[in-house]
DNA sequence: CCGGACGCCTGTCGGC
DNA sequence: TGCCGACAGGCGTCCG
């Protein structure tokens, strides 16, 4: 579910309640997720205040002085703010206690999602420790694909989901990006120009910017921290689309199956 | 090192 | 209506 712009959507929802406030602990209802929640959160949460909620890649980062606490939503989660009062539904696994009875509730109905203690340095983390740029930040660019994609292979679509290339996109944007580039996503990596690798760096950035400034892509679930949803699914040009015009040469867009995942792609206009 | 397949888990949808 | 398989926004692991 979750990729670049709908964890910065929910990172910036939690951030406005998180971030100088005291937690007063957690209730972890159901602790298996990818990897058991940790059973002493409680107590290591107590009376922490936090100094900020971070993003890399698709992780957020909940960070105070001692420790950090590392979230992943995995293929279905999300993260509201919720009052007290309010009944936790059957996938709502944990909730971080926060000040003046409202929570912090972690939903996530696959449980392919995490939640770690990850100290004082979590970019040290294993799971943080090899991510590839962030494709918002400076430091990505064209050079970024040139590199990575010297003698390898694989399509350039499942490099693109390599998070250890660029962070934090996933299926629909890299089909987007594909799209946006005029770029076959079945294309070896290690063939593309300089200038498509280009290209692909614009087309990445750009669309994730684009989907983060309203607010992400629902499909089914996906929510902010208030409970909004995104409205980037509008605006998709191939993801889902299989079989309808293309928007820009009414062409049918075509669905394949590249490295397990569902591509979408216009045979006209990318090559 | 690289690329491909698989599994984790629940929900939904389409076909019969 | 019910059943069954395919598929879903991710990602770590295993194998050749």
């Amino acid at each position: 579910m979750p990729e670049l712009p709908e964890v910065e959507t929910t990172r910036r929802g939690v951030a406005a309640h998180l971030v100088g406030k005291r937690l007063l602990g957690a209730e972890v209802r159901n602790p298996k997720l990818r990897q058991p929640v940790p059973a002493d959160l409680t107590a290591r949460l107590a009376g922490v205040r936090v100094r900020a909620v971070e993003r890399r890649a698709k992780y957020l980062l909940v960070r105070w002085q001692e420790d950090s606490l590392l979230l992943h939503l995995g293929m279905s989660g999300s993260l509201r703010i919720v009052r007290d009062r309010e009944a936790p539904g059957r996938h709502d696994h944990f909730d971080l206690l926060l000040p003046r009875q409202l929570r912090l509730r972690y939903r996530d109905p696959r449980r392919f999602g995490l939640a770690l203690l990850a100290g004082a340095r979590p970019e040290l983390h294993p799971l943080l420790r090899d991510l590839g740029p962030e494709p918002l930040e400076p430091g990505f660019s064209g050079e970024t694909f040139v590199q990575a994609f010297r003698g390898r292979r694989a399509s350039v679509k499942q490099l693109l989901l390599d998070g250890g290339i660029v962070a934090g996109v996933g299926n629909i944007y890299a089909c987007e990006a594909l799209f946006l580039a005029r770029v076959r996503p079945s294309t070896p990596a290690g063939k593309l120009s300089a200038a498509r690798c280009g290209r692909l760096a614009t087309a990445v950035r750009e669309v994730l910017q684009h989907a983060v400034d309203v607010g992400g892509t629902t499909l089914r679930d996906f929510v902010g921290a208030e409970g909004e949803p995104g409205y980037f699914q509008h605006e998709l040009a191939v993801y889902g689309r299989a079989g309808l015009p293309c928007r820009a040469c009414g062409g049918p867009i075509q669905v394949k199956r590249l490295g397990q995942r569902s591509t979408f792609s216009c045979g006209r206009c990318q090559r």
